[in-house]
DNA sequence: TAAAAAGATGAAAGTGTTCACAAATTGTGG
DNA sequence: CCACAATTTGTGAACACTTTCATCTTTTTA
């Protein structure tokens, strides 16, 4: 019946002691609408899909938190997708795999987006991407500002008066790794200080990166007095390296993080890192998102979110400094 | 047509030449069949639900990698709630959420199962529980020996030497933590030590609650030798506290987590540990389901997987001990 | 008071599949 | 060469809604 179906939705057109007749009996009946009937007739599915590369760490939970949070308020549903599942080779497997069960995508952290992104926007479906430096053509997408972020954290440091700052990158593969390198290179640039190829340890933003790292960059001749790692996890695995020298965090050497994860906050000395608005940037994603599925013409944004350098206990100036 | 559909489900009832020049002009036209059309004609999604209190933990990440990988092999998708999404205070939530959107429910660390597994239950809906003792009625759920590894765990620190164990709790409304009280007090009593208020903590299963706990438990007097937190995440703010009094870890102080978080085998020193097979305990969950759903009248079984002792670097005999 | 406008309601036509059944094709034995 | 069985293909009715359109009711206005 018509009527039935404008008391769920909220239909304008229905007189109210109708409207109450109606839910009265659905409750009576306890009547709960099909969604995939819904979603078949009405032609959309009310749910947005979320393809992540993984789930075990607490920095894709964050923003996870944040889609969550935004979709809540919409009555919008969520299908998870993880990309290790089946190999996302294939270009199509995505547009395919998705169409006619989500009404909109997110990516989360995806590696080599261009794979899909081009058949996506063929498809005209709407997606957005989180946390990605679109290197090729522009697509929608929000990041944080992750070359000003290092760039800051770095700066901090050289005015704390450390010469002597080791870094450890992420992923290189991944622009947000790139970027806070040229972010720390800018500044000991700015500030004259001459790049050491010894003070610059790959890593891949894992925990035992950080600890491999940090050997390595208090293994050299002139080894570094701060440790700027790329993101949290590898800070701790810093962290832990640096005490199992024997040397005092953050009297003896400095470390700073980049991502701002709870547990920064929590261990101690509590780390100061570059905060990264993980939460928001699932919120805003979430809404841009929303937005390209009700006007799909909508333009193409990129939206960069503010990072911010978060003061903790892990950073001194150096002992030489000090000790003068 | 009709033998469309049969060439699409892979039906036995159609001819080799047939199949292929359907498929190919299937492929020729990128012809995706449409979700929700299948799940209304057939009566079946193909998607499971996951309800999930939070994801900002490694915890809930590993369990959640073992449902995933479990789910790819049947070609079933995963459709994501959060419990704080919105107040899972009515008995008819998830019921009424879920109903028709998936076929069955996976509910990971529920804290009041009871308010739904009833109306579940009555409805015939196929669910199981990850990670929850069934306080009243039988219902399918898939557990870890938590009394045994907590049992294990005591036991082992007393074999050491340790007499001062120290504990501190999870939050007590969940069968697993009042389990893992019950295993540390019966080593306890089996190896005749008194049990003594004051060396149990209460927390909640949060990194703080192990900070706070440890100072509590150092502070008394006659301090522990040993903790025992009743996760790897408490038991590491416990040996943040323990450093922040100036006290080494193991030499001074031993530490024993519970969990077996891939951090607990980074961080310095190794956690000793009560290693949980989270991601196998998601994929048996999976496998529990979806038996269900194939079977729906079969028996309503708990399983209990096996917990084991991990043993690393945080853990020595007392210093007493070995000063003797 | 009648005509016009506005609003509420019901009927019917999609939406893209699956499933059961009927029809058509092919193969086999008499 | 036909009857019969076996296999393959086509047909139409669900599935449970939304949406449009026409009808009927109510309200407003001249």
């Amino acid at each position: 019946m018509g009527t039935a179906s404008r008391v769920i939705n909220n239909d304008i057109h229905v007189a109210p002691q109708t409207r109450e007749r109606v839910s009265d009996v659905m409750s009576r009946l306890g009547f709960v609408p099909n969604r995939q009937a819904r979603s078949l007739a009405g032609g959309k599915t009310n749910t947005i899909g979320v393809l992540v590369p993984d789930l075990s760490t607490s920095y894709i939970g964050e923003i996870m938190h944040g889609i969550d949070t935004e979709l809540a308020l919409s009555q919008i549903d969520l299908m998870l997708f993880t990309t290790h599942r089946t190999a996302v080779k294939e270009a199509n497997y995505v547009a395919n795999m998705v169409k006619g069960m989500v009404d909109g995508l997110l990516m989360v952290l995806p590696r080599n987006p261009d794979d899909y992104t081009g058949t996506l926007t063929a498809r005209n479906f709407p997606f957005v991407l989180i946390d990605h430096q679109g290197n090729s053509e522009p697509c929608p997408a929000v990041g944080s500002t992750n070359w000003q972020g290092a760039y800051n954290a770095t700066e901090y440091l050289i005015k704390l008066g450390h010469r002597r700052i080791g870094f450890i990158t992420g992923s290189m593969d991944l622009g947000a790794a790139t970027d806070r390198l040229e972010g720390y290179k800018s500044a000991l640039r700015i500030h004259h200080i001459t790049e050491d190829p010894q003070l610059i340890y790959q890593g891949t933003f894992f925990q035992p990166d950080g600890y491999a790292g940090a050997c390595a960059l208090l293994d050299i001749e002139n080894p570094a007095t701060a440790i700027f790692a790329s993101n949290d996890a590898m800070a701790m695995g810093a962290m832990d390296a640096v005490r199992g020298q024997g040397l005092r965090i953050p009297e003896d050497i400095s470390i700073v993080g980049f991502d701002d994860v709870p547990q920064a906050a929590w261990v101690r000395p509590a780390l100061t890192t570059v905060h990264q608005p993980l939460e928001q940037m699932g919120r805003v994603a979430t809404q841009m998102l929303m937005d390209r599925l009700k006007n799909p013409a909508q333009e193409i944004a990129r939206i960069e979110l503010p990072t911010e350098l978060v003061i903790r206990g892990s950073t001194l100036p150096p002992k030489s400094k000090t000790g003068k």
